[in-house]
DNA sequence: CATGAATGAGCTTTCATTCAT
DNA sequence: CATGAATGAAAGCTCATTCAT
């Protein structure tokens, strides 16, 4: 799973144009899987519609990577990880109060996802195809998420900052209305990455019926 | 599409156990497909599949429907019909009053999504894989639903009641919150739909910003 | 494993003529595969290849046969338990008298050999591309087979009769010898099965050095 | 076709270790080959396993050999020529008696298939996957072979030595009988080829019925 | 009402082979 | 000498759908 080297092109796509082989053919295939499995899903989508995009032969498909559904864990497990490091930056970057940590994690959700709504979607909508295997293996990581997610509530709601009654519900919410952005977000709109993540940080904090 | 007969159904269905033909071979289908459709999405799953499940021949399943994707057009306009049925009737029980009309919607919503969590998954989750023609069809009953909701925050928001300041966004949020639920509640739980609804009423009139 | 159905066909085949689909469906099919496993071997054939010569589409090989491995699989299932039935059925004619049994065992060999000649050399030559759980299965049979011969030599041997000082090799001797015959007998020459099967009789014996 | 180079090997071989490239890449190849095409048989294995094994690149395959065929050609000639001179040089080495020639022969049959099993299945299995061009040219070979044993038991039938009725059924079942070591043989096992070789001859001499 | 049999198009994957470097 | 990258063809198999009965 050659990581860099996928990860250097993913800042890159987002867009809907036909994908060119520029850093050669393993990244002009993992480009247009993201595309069009994101556009008509798994298994709406065939190899050949892949390879087509890519502007490759079918078996050249086959000689960068193993099989489609390698593919797929392939470009899922890319953001999950990319997803989960930023938000520990953003929270390395926070401090110690509940609020900000908050305003932390939810700004950087919202900014991945609409920065990778593609890679967004896939994640959320294609997670049940992966092979028994490799949602086993991925699962780790989906869980390290919640617990950020939990903890920081938790420790809001101990400290007496949060006045949410229900803190798991609280955080389902602030997740799925962060991740409902990736389905609806326009890119060429008018509204700034940076000022939809204001928006949603207001939110969350009266999801969790912040005191400040 | 017939559909007052299979409308007649669907009030007993939600239910994860094995399809038995109780009102004849269409209705046994209709069942059989929309469990299989939540289960693997509509591209993973084949009309053999269905046929199976339904205990009944590959050709009974054509007899009674004319293709697979009408199969999955009937089942979502099923479903939606159904819910934005009952939301209407919850808004027409409510009074004048923006908060409560927001409790009736909420309230109608989470309770339909658990008790029909299969219907409601494949409605958010196999929107995309319509026909063009089906779904263009359908549009119109998802954009009455949204309408709803918004005329509904619209009114909070002139009449001074509800303070948020990005009434879209907070549609979005609630609406997102409220469909997610069908994703991760477990019928076999100890939280009643009741108690559920009440939850996620406080939230949605956290994310308004109700002054109540 | 429809057996009746498919060994009805079975006495008719043997010919190199092209398979027009008579009994049905399934019957072609296996006709089909048995004469081009035969000719090319097992992975030289293609279920294209097999459908085509059976006169039918590639999906209705399908519709019969659940993969080309199972087909291979009937195919030795089959004529193995024809011979050994066969082998059986000439030792219960046949006395006790450890010659006469040797020649019934021969003849029936030899003459299974060269009436089924196309299914004798898959069972030979196929054996080893059987899925190790169908090989598991079918190795009892063959064992079954060996002990017939071996039994039958031993009692020769202790009774004095037969004075060959390794019994085994004279098995395997006589065994190879009989299913070579599959391998250069041609149906069309002078020679009779009947007439063919008293010349090995004689070699087996003379194999086992016989004192009669 | 280089042929020395690729005989000079040949003498090495015959046991199942792992190929190390030896004499360059050439043999690594032929090597690998052999062990695989004996193993699976020549159209159940690929090129990409016999560069694998062989501890090469594919295109280095393709370097040393032009095309599969040619690679199961060159193995099958190899292997014929030498099997062949060896029986030419025992029967140099033998005098003018039938039988002691006969001995000669089986002699060498038996001890060559035992050690060289690998090239003995793979000359009698795979013979069949030639390609017309290549079966035609090693036919004469293959004929020479036979002759060597028609000539053989019909000089001993002639001189009244061997009694037997059928000299070419005799031929069948005494080349047969030796082929068939190869399958069976182990080599770790506790009796010599040249014990067995004894066995065989024994047998070839009844079956041929010598009077001696 | 319902079935068993069949089909053509398509699926994912592997094949032997080539070629610029 | 040897490689990495690529290809067209074909492999085994499944798909949604049809139709005579």
């Amino acid at each position: 799973m050659v990581h860099a080297g996928a990860m250097s092109t993913a800042s890159a796509e987002g867009n809907g144009s036909p994908v060119i082989p520029r850093g050669g053919g393993r990244d002009a295939i993992t480009g247009a899987a993201r595309q069009i499995f994101a556009e008509r899903g798994y298994h709406g989508t065939s190899v050949r519609d892949i390879a087509q995009r890519a502007g490759l032969s079918l078996s050249a498909l086959y000689y960068w990577h193993p099989s489609k559904q390698h593919l797929l864990a392939t470009l899922i497990e890319e953001s999950t990880h990319d997803y989960f490091q930023r938000c520990d930056e953003a929270l390395c970057d926070a401090g110690d109060d509940p609020a900000e940590r908050l305003r932390a994690l939810v700004g950087a959700t919202v900014e991945y996802r609409v920065s990778h709504r593609v890679q967004s979607n896939i994640g959320t909508l294609e997670w049940r195809n992966l092979d028994p295997e490799n949602r086993e293996r991925l699962d780790g990581l989906r869980r390290s998420a919640t617990r950020l997610w939990a903890d920081l509530i938790a420790d809001g709601v101990a400290r007496g900052v949060f006045r949410c009654r229900e803190p798991d519900d609280a955080r389902r919410s602030i997740v799925a209305a962060c991740n409902a952005v990736a389905q609806w977000y326009e890119p060429d709109g008018d509204i700034t990455p940076a000022e939809l993540a204001e928006r949603y940080i207001a939110i969350a904090l009266r999801i969790v019926d912040d005191r400040g």
